[in-house]
DNA sequence: GAGCTAACCAAACAATCGTTTGGTAGACTA
DNA sequence: TAGTCTACCAAACGATTGTTTGGTTAGCTC
């Protein structure tokens, strides 16, 4: 009740002494995603309402269809955009090192940092859809293929010897990883750099002949 | 339309010449959690209302509230069902073994076996919820800690050298195994007791001197 | 066969949901 | 300064949600 909508527009208010961009141009869509990614990080797709979205950032609920078509497009863009910094993560985790083992674990790194920091990094996983939604789940698949191959590639390069299945490697470890937001806490001892440390080199002393 | 709630009333029915069982005692509600776990575990807890399980059994909506106070305490019976079920079945599994990395193996093929084949047996994991609904959580959290508890003790039977945190032992192998639904899939050549093996058989590996 | 109870039906309730429609203030362009 | 467009507001719409309330009937006991 306190907090009507904001009293009358406001829009690009600020910032009048610095040159020309185009300013003006779906300016709070940024906030929007933000404030959106937030909601749903902390209570769901489905828990999270258009109203509770709208709310946050002091619009009313109609508003949002101005700047997204649906809900659900809301959330595809929010999950390229998860899948598109996490990437970048990655790469330049990467990057950094030769050794492939190194180059494995600082992927592996990079990865849970940003599922388990990073708030608004809504996890490129997600299997919060059941299988029935299927047209949404195959664009979230799709988003996430390209990333998915490249830990393919990281794990081809350790050069794995012959009883050692890449693919049940790779799912083992990604697994692994996936799984860790729900027993993770923030207070405990355990930082994402040594979980990662500590997984990888399981499976690497497993892997020496 | 075509399948109006049934005709007439029906109830204890059938087997009219077999002792003295107490029948006629919350019969259908037994056939009610089953069509509920299958409704569920194809489209998860928010995308499936009260009508679509009603409708399975050929209910009224009302009418499931005689059985159960409301949609979440009848989600905790069933989640309650399904650890048990669980349970024992890991407990036989192990009890078949005496070797350490036998029993462990078989406990983690049993757990695979009754997450990717048991269709009714709704993941003793479901992270669907997320963390808000803390209230509901921390009772499906309490019907599973017996179960991780468990497994806590046959990682500590195998008597790991000091390198390796039995702690994150477990949680790679639990998060690898819970994350498996997700990648799984029916028609592929890869079987629960395989991969069980193929994982265990990785840290295994992993923990020689 | 009277009475009781288990197991429903029938119908609604209030709340919430995603979404649509029509309007409008302010910034920008010409 | 007139006109256009952006970025919203205001208000509703229809559908769906979990749930409640009061009645009804078949089967059981006595």
């Amino acid at each position: 009740m306190s907090k009507t909508p904001q009293a009358s527009h406001r829009k690009t208010s600020q910032a009048p002494t610095s040159g020309n961009e185009r300013r003006r141009q779906n300016n709070r869509r940024e906030e929007l995603l933000a404030e959106a990614a937030r909601l749903i990080a902390e209570k769901g797709y489905e828990g999270t309402s258009m109203r509770d979205i709208a709310a946050a950032v002091g619009m009313l609920p109609g508003s949002l269809y101005y700047h997204f078509p649906s809900k659900e497009e809301l959330f595809v863009e929010l999950h390229a955009q998860a899948v598109t910094s996490i990437n970048r993560a990655v790469d330049s985790a990467v990057a950094r090192e030769s050794d492939p083992w190194a180059r494995l674990e600082a992927a592996v790194a990079a990865h849970l940092e940003a599922m388990l920091e990073t708030t608004d990094t809504i996890a490129i996983v997600a299997p919060d859809f059941p299988e029935d939604r299927s047209e949404l789940n195959l664009r979230l698949i799709e988003q996430r293929d390209a990333y998915e191959a490249k830990f393919a590639r990281l794990v081809d390069d350790l050069g794995l010897s012959k009883p050692v299945d890449p693919r049940l490697f790779r799912l083992m470890l990604l697994g692994a990883v996936n799984w860790s937001p729900v027993w993770y806490r923030r207070e405990g001892k355990a930082n994402p750099a040594g979980i990662a440390r500590a997984f990888v080199e399981m499976l690497r002393e497993a892997c020496k002949p």
